[in-house]
RNA sequence: UACCCGGUGGUGUAAUCGGCAGCACAGAAGGUUUUGGUCCUUCUAGUUCAGGUUCGAGUCCUGGCCGGGUAACCA
């Protein structure tokens, strides 16, 4: 019998079907249909595809999210394959720092590929074409070739070689391979079409001498295929269904096909989409590189950078990592994410699961004038109000404390809760306090703060209902550990990237350094790698440079801020 | 300006066959709160323009405007 508060079966299964309709971007939208309508059998098997030059950052986070997550979504598997063709710029200290930067992401994949292997099949495609006439030896000089090939409004030339028989362009090609004819002196290029609308097409370069050693395959080959000769193919090899790129690879995608095409072999699809960029920083492998090159980063995991070493040294964890990439989503215009949504997800994926402590970055010494000479009393704090299972500690309280000296104003603002002359403020698990005296040194300075505090009001309540507004943290000064701590923030003054500004100018309080920072306790024993919530200040990790003669703590990301807002709305 | 892409609130991203422009972040106001955190509520704000087709256009067509990519023996 039909219930009216109930939806139908058939309401209720169209429901259903649109939510998992859901959202799908359009790169899950083409492979759906292919895969429903049995293109390559149903299957689905994607890659990635690093040249080994350098380290992954932000943007190549979201291509990887993207080929290893669909290939999961849809039952496949997503290979990881070095584009290993220019020895000159590549080297296996990269191979190594990029496997370790996905797994650390979170995603494995069962060999590791390379371009590299396939250089004898590459070459033996390479001589089919040559034989089928798709390809010849060209002796010109690299200006020579770039002069012929005209320009974007001019057409370009056919070289004088282009029309060599298939056997001399065979021999050619062979003695090549073997070194036998220097650097430069000669290419392999396709034969399509010098006045082809595309540039690309004109013609495109596929092989070119190199007599420099292949940091895999040594010093076998004297000739290196370029991206366009080996990407396709590589993809061909390896059975990918759909090859997932960045934009600026539009204008090869004709090529890809035409060597697929003329190859007559397992042809993937290609698809483009947006690279990610974010606001204040640099996603640019050149740049970076050079940022460190200067001196004017510490190197590639430097947190400020935007590497995926640089973001886990800063105390990211890939879960935020991965949930920016799902929820940037994925199209075909260039855009630019500001940067306050991937720290609204590192907040996001830190709040439930980091404990809570006091420190103390700026100390102001405050003492309590009328507390018990010698006392030392032991306070209970919650260590993750989001995760009663993170239980309980214990923090001593003594008479001499240190404050923030941020949280204190001898003129108070309007709508100022913390502490101010006369003012009643609770400290964080333990009393209320106010304020009747301030020290100043001699030039003004307020050195110590001098307060009386109510013994009723221990853990933070008053027996007589009495309400404070505002709750400061704190730290006993015989208590305290010391520590030194570093302050991030966005890395560029502006937030767009300069199109072809090499020297972006770098914000100067991109790091500050706090030394003599009071932590509690409890933060002694800390190592590195490990994450706290600082109340009311941020999220921190312990750095590598951390030990126990030192404890040096990274802001990850500071916490949301209101009361910066009012003040600055004030001003 | 040769070819190719692309234009949905401030930033991104959705909208089945052409059928109520939704979501997140940011911003604003309020509530809760022993973190001015979290959480909750509400609000602000958008289809680049001009035509055309249509009962009906973010979606299709034409043109304009604007933005991006492309002339390595890099990837």
């Amino acid at each position: 019998m039909p219930d009216a508060d109930f939806p139908s079966s058939e309401e209720t299964s169209e429901e259903n079907e649109g939510e998992e309709a859901v959202r799908r971007d359009f790169l899950r939208t083409i492979i759906a249909a292919d895969v429903a309508n049995q293109k390559n059998g149903g299957r689905v098997q994607t890659r990635f595809p690093p040249e080994p030059n350098g380290y992954p950052h932000i943007g190549h986070a979201k291509a990887i999210c993207i080929n290893f997550e669909i290939a999961r979504e849809f039952g496949g598997k997503c290979n990881l394959r070095f584009d290993d063709t220019n020895p000159e710029a590549e080297d296996v200290e990269y191979v190594d720092a990029i496997e370790e930067d996905i797994r650390w992401l979170g995603y494995d994949w069962g060999d590791t590929l390379f371009a590299s292997d396939y250089f004898g099949q590459l070459y033996e495609w390479a001589q089919q074409l040559v034989r089928q006439g798709d390809a010849y030896v060209d002796d010109q000089s690299i200006d020579e070739i770039r002069a012929g090939r005209g320009s974007r409004t001019e057409p370009g030339v056919d070289s004088p070689f282009r029309n060599r028989s298939v056997d001399e362009n065979l021999g050619l090609l062979e003695k090549m391979r073997q070194g036998d004819l220097p650097e430069g002196s000669a290419v392999l290029r396709a034969k399509i079409d010098m006045k082809h609308d595309n540039l690309g097409m004109r013609d495109p370069v596929m092989y070119r001498i190199r007599h420099v050693a292949h940091h895999r395959t040594g010093d076998v080959w004297k000739i290196y295929a370029t991206y366009d000769w080996a990407h396709g193919q590589s993809d061909s090899i390896e059975s990918i269904t759909h090859s997932l790129c960045s934009l600026e690879f539009v204008n090869h995608r004709p090529l890809y096909d035409w060597f697929l095409d003329k190859l007559g072999v397992h042809h993937p699809q290609q698809i483009e989409f947006a690279r990610l960029n974010v606001t204040n920083t640099v996603t640019s492998k050149r740049k970076l590189r050079k940022l460190v090159d200067d001196g004017l980063l510490a190197g590639w995991d430097d947190p400020r950078m935007p590497t995926l070493r640089g973001m886990r040294r800063r105390g990211y964890r890939p879960e935020a990592i991965r949930e920016f990439c799902r929820i940037v989503g994925v199209a075909t215009v260039n855009s630019e994410h500001e940067m306050a949504l991937l720290e609204h997800t590192v907040r996001e994926d830190l709040n439930p699961v980091v404990e809570r402590r006091l420190a103390v970055l700026r100390p102001l010494e405050l003492i309590i004038t009328n507390w018990p000479e010698g006392q030392v009393d032991q306070l209970e704090a919650v260590n993750n109000p989001e995760d009663p299972d993170a239980g309980k500690r214990t923090i001593p309280f003594a008479g001499r404390l240190f404050v923030e000296q941020d949280d204190f104003r001898e003129e108070a603002p309007k709508k100022w809760f913390r502490l101010a002359p006369g003012r009643e403020v609770r400290l964080r698990w333990g009393y209320f306090v106010t304020v009747d005296d301030l020290v100043k040194d001699d030039v003004g300075n307020v050195v110590q703060l001098r307060c009386t505090y109510d013994p009723e009001t221990r853990g933070g309540q008053s027996p007589d209902g009495r309400r404070v507004k505002g709750t400061i943290h704190w730290v006993s000064t015989d208590h305290a550990v010391d520590a030194e701590v570093r302050l991030y923030d966005k890395l560029l003054l502006d937030a767009d990237e300069q199109a072809g500004d090499d020297k972006p100018a770098l914000n100067p309080a991109s790091l500050e350094v706090l030394t003599g920072c009071k932590l509690e306790p409890d933060l002694a024993t800390a190592s590195a790698g490990d994450r706290f919530q600082f109340e009311r200040s941020g999220y921190y990790c312990v750095d590598l440079d951390s030990s126990s003669d030192g404890l040096v703590f990274n802001r990850t990301v500071s916490l949301r801020d209101s009361w910066a807002k009012i003040e600055k709305k004030g001003k």
